[in-house]
DNA sequence: ACCTGAACACCGTTCAAGT
DNA sequence: ACCTGAACACCGTTCAAGT
């Protein structure tokens, strides 16, 4: 991550976030699985194995790739006087970042969270349960219940698009889903096809913020 | 799904159901990635074209891979008369068929979820809500909330193991969890540092079903 | 120290040909 | 209708060689 003193021999050519900046456009144009160290190495006018010398292998460059995007998200705190709308802020921010990012979105899922802005986050949410009011314990399962629904959601909403670069405006991506939801056969499947009519916008920021809100008052009942 | 006549031509070496159970088999031994088409080929001893007669290509093997866990959930259905119980055994169950198959949990976040056993699932749940009191809208919403705890929750269980094969029993896990978050630099992280003597099963059964429980409180509270 | 070209062992998919 | 071998355009990674 830094790089203190630079020993001596031939210039480098590119460095590691150069290395991150064109995996993360290439996730952004072509999807998933278009940041291959292949392509990585041609968008930077080098050859393959260059790019070994920046980051050990493509793990490593997926690991560093989702502890940028968790780094940005850190360092972007609000902080105000109200663990609630921070809360709900920090999962917003989140969902902005990953859904501006699909491509993203399985390394987080498919890896460990351990690295050190996956614990800061983790840390931030602790926090935020204590400032709740929340005991030690409670706080801890409750931070690992509210992760795992935010990134069950944000998955979910990235995995039902046909996966194509960037993401559709959300307003089109909700009328795609109920489009495609008042498709499905009434008789096999009536309260799924009922449920299109009962509700404007079942999935998108509101559906999200609403089922956060449901795990909040979850946690609070509970204390 | 169904063969309903066969038509005149040369024997078929294989079926569908043949290269799923190939699939599968490859996703529990060596990990994801390993159902390529040329291995389940290798594994059936039969050219890697001869795969194309059964399914489209990869995509449809992963899309018929997850249909299948999920049918066979939604065929082990129990039905007894406390909501509670029921939605709790169901999520209990697909936890456990996927844990029993760690290879597929990218698979079944990483596709959209609108195949047939998919809509059955969700149906179930829409039912399961409906029974539990909650009007139109918040049963669709709280399908939808639960669907993504339940899968959110299994995927970082899945992650958080570096990925080989089959899933290790539950107490190792827990205690290869405790192990690396008794490593976290407490000056750092100290809420994270602290949190490891807080409660001795962090992750695991316990920790899935306390959250669903906190998930089902928000919901009859919003009620 | 960092780059390069060449090579190895893989992929998914398509084409042309056999029966 | 279903199989095969051969080929195309890719992968990640390693090795040996250049400067």
């Amino acid at each position: 991550m830094t790089e203190p003193r630079r020993r001596p021999g031939p210039k480098r050519a590119l460095t590691e976030e150069a290395v991150l900046d064109a995996a993360l456009t290439l996730l952004d144009t072509d999807g998933p699985g278009a940041a291959s160290i292949r392509r990585i190495a041609a968008a930077l006018g080098v050859s393959p194995n260059s790019v070994y010398t920046y980051l050990p292998d493509k793990s490593a460059i997926e690991q560093a790739l989702v502890e940028r995007l968790l780094g940005d998200l850190n360092r972007a705190a609000p902080g105000g006087d109200d663990w609630r709308a921070d809360l709900e802020a920090l999962a917003l921010d989140l969902r902005r970042r990953l859904t501006a990012h699909p491509g993203a979105v399985p390394l987080l899922l498919g890896g460990a969270m351990n690295g050190p802005e996956a614990l800061l986050l983790g840390e931030r949410l602790l926090d935020l349960l204590d400032r709740a009011g929340l005991a030690a314990t409670e706080a801890a399962r409750g931070a690992y219940l509210i992760m795992s629904y935010v990134l069950g959601a944000i998955a979910l909403e990235v995995a039902d698009v046909p996966r194509a670069g960037a993401l559709a405006p959300e307003r089109d991506r909700i009328a795609a889903r109920r489009a495609a939801m008042s498709q499905v056969p009434a008789a096999m499947f009536p309260r799924t096809a009922a449920a299109v009519d009962v509700t404007a916008t079942w999935i998108g920021t509101e559906q999200y913020l609403w089922g956060l809100r449901r795990v909040l008052d979850g946690l609070s009942t509970h204390a």
